[in-house]
RNA sequence: CGGGCUGUGGCGCAGUUUGGCAGCGCACCUGCUUUGGGAGCAGGGGGUCGCCGGUUCGAAUCCGGCCAGCCCGACCA
């Protein structure tokens, strides 16, 4: 590619609505320009990248097996209304109507579509099989934001797994897991798996990975000291003891005028510090009012109740709610004495005794609570969130907490969609079974800004070799210097011929604007072609990586850059 | 959905308080000079001031409504 031909509409000002790295660069680099919010069009360079990530992806589940298809992208509501999901889905789903009145909506994920094509399936030794495709998903998500991070239009890799059983399912997954850490690898990231929650889409079994970066959404729990990872969704881990001074006696109240939360109340009285408190939470789940019980200095992980109680259907209480259950307004809540009332416990207060709760009555609190004896039978589940510092809940060293970016997600489905749609198969024996199945995704778009996100400086994007829109740019320095554009021409047409990936800045522009450029966009390594080194029979070749820059003979040029590139190509 | 902020030429912004010719920098076009880190001089083109309505002799500016975008939170397959 020749540069004076190329569209590639830099930007020398940071657009002003951008905070994220990628979203900053992705733009002022001409590589996406948005159309709305939450949806991109991907310019020259930018579907440049793009292709390169889905080559790499493509390569990887072929690898496993994978044999790749097209579904469509607006799917009949029928079809969604079998698995359930047009109605449980609610928000982000779009549905509209064609002109014959029949419910439609535009894809959010294809599982109900694979699976009607694997109602076809019909015997158990067509099993195992492995699609997938790249295509369009649309979620009218409440909130874009981060640039490429959180769309509402993006193409994702969905893959589904159909077996026989478990097991097999077992054996897709675990070769999911190792496709998915080989292309982060080829992507030029450090993917951590770990174990997440499954959300809406059900199943027992999922693992994220998740690439450390500011710029991400979700919370992860690692310890370096033995390689426990999980989703804070997810996560556990230990308490530090704590010993309780003796109580012998029955609760006792006293007064508390005016005081509503825990760290008042730990600050008025010496015997009702945060971890001495039981901290309750009225929630409604199921339109049924529950007690929620935590330590006082600890923090509900609401994901944790929906996954432990199996529902979606729960959300904080509100006052009037509280008062006509318990008959004082949050702030002097408490399970001691309550009765008929759902009450649920973490964990961290088994065996506490001592302890300082609301009396239900305003402005009053209990002390001397002994947990076993004055909170009968709660259900035990842990509902905590993971902190920096908590003992690791497989080696008890102290667990870290990064922020970071879930760049694909997997997904043990178990039998959901295939019972719901019918999809059997008959096994050896001649009886119907019915497929497991499991799916698994990655999002394109977020990879492509994860990449972004983990490889910039100050000048611009260092894309890995792997996936740059171009490997090597020929910076031509004087354009009207016949002999430079000569050599250049020549070097860029050898790289070229040596399949290496060039685009060649034959602009009419300083030697300042090519280079701002060149480290703008990223390009990995720069071959300098200009008039006193043409003169010394010599080029320059930078790397963009440190800016390190080695000096040439021209003929070597070619063979030296090929050389490295191959090196970094993964 | 709640809170905060913002919409003026392709990009970045001033002008709005106190109504009175729509401006600046970059980018773009022409010419000359310049040419190894975002050049200089001269000339030039480009804007329904987010949209609709109202007030006014007169609205980018004041009032009302709507739309869009960004950030925080909620939410998030």
């Amino acid at each position: 590619m020749r540069w004076s031909r190329a569209y590639i509409p830099t930007l020398r000002d940071d657009p002003a609505d951008a905070e994220a790295a990628n979203h900053r660069l992705l733009v002022r680099g001409g590589f996406v320009r948005r159309l709305m919010a939450g949806s991109w069009s991907l310019l020259p360079l930018g579907k440049r990248v793009v292709d390169k990530v889905e080559k790499i992806i493509r390569e990887e589940m072929n690898r496993i097996g994978g044999q790749e298809m097209l579904l469509p992208v607006v799917h009949p509501g029928e079809v969604w209304k079998q698995t359930g999901r047009w109605d449980d889905v609610e928000g982000i789903l779009v549905k509209f109507k064609d002109r014959r009145e029949t419910d439609l909506l535009l894809a959010m994920t294809h599982e109900e579509i694979f699976t009607l094509l694997a109602t076809e399936l019909a015997s158990y030794r067509q099993l195992p099989q492995l699609w997938y495709h790249l295509q369009t998903k649309f979620r009218d998500e409440p909130r874009p934001k981060g640039g490429l991070l959180r769309v509402r239009e993006f193409t994702m890799k969905d893959s589904y797994s159909f077996d026989l059983s478990p097991a097999g399912l077992d054996v897709q997954f675990e070769a999911h897991r190792q496709a998915y850490a080989e292309i982060f690898r080829r992507l030029g990231m450090k993917a951590i798996p770990v174990h997440a929650s499954s959300g809406t889409m059900g199943g027992k079994e999922s693992v994220e990975f998740m690439v450390e970066s500011s710029a991400g959404e979700d919370d992860i729990v690692v310890c370096p000291a033995c390689g426990y990872a999980a989703n804070t969704e997810r996560a556990t881990s230990g308490v530090a003891p704590i010993a309780d001074d003796p109580w012998p006696d029955e609760p006792e109240p006293f007064a508390t005028p005016g005081i509503r939360t825990i760290a008042s109340l730990a600050g008025a009285f010496d015997f009702a510090q945060a971890d001495r408190q039981i901290k309750t939470l009225a929630y409604v789940v199921g339109g049924e009012l529950t007690l929620l019980l935590l330590r006082g200095d600890h923090e509900l992980m609401e994901q944790k109740l929906v996954d432990a109680l199996g529902t979606f259907d729960l959300r904080p209480a509100q006052d009037d709610e509280i008062v006509a259950g318990l008959g004082a307004h949050p702030g002097s809540l408490g399970a001691v004495g309550v009765s008929g009332l759902r009450v649920v416990a973490d964990p961290a207060l088994q065996g506490r005794s001592n302890m300082v709760t609301g009396a239900n009555r305003d402005d009053q609190h209990l002390r001397g609570v002994d947990v076993s004896r004055d909170i009968p039978a709660p259900e035990w589940i842990d509902l905590r969130l993971v902190r920096p510092g908590d003992p690791c809940v497989q080696c008890g060293q102290p667990v870290e907490v990064k922020r970071s970016i879930e760049v694909g997600h997997i997904f043990k489905l178990g039998t959901k969609y295939a019972a719901a749609l019918g999809a059997t198969v008959t096994d050896e024996v001649g009886e119907d079974q019915t497929i497991w199945m499991g799916s698994y995704g990655i999002g394109v778009g977020r990879n492509v800004a994860a990449i972004v996100e983990s490889h910039f400086d100050e000048k611009g994007i260092v894309w890995p070799v792997s996936v740059a829109p171009y490997e090597v740019v020929v910076t031509v320095v004087k354009m009207d210097d016949t002999a430079t554009v000569g050599a250049a021409d020549e070097i860029y047409q050898g790289l070229r011929a040596g399949g290496i990936d060039a685009i060649i800045d034959d602009r009419d522009e300083r030697p300042g604007v090519k280079f701002a450029d060149a480290e703008l966009i990223g390009i990995p390594y720069r071959v300098t072609v200009g008039p006193k080194g043409i003169a010394a029979g010599i080029a320059e070749v930078t790397h963009r990586v440190d800016g390190s820059t080695e000096v040439v003979p021209l003929a070597e040029v070619v063979p030296r850059v090929a050389e490295r590139i191959a090196a970094e190509r993964l």
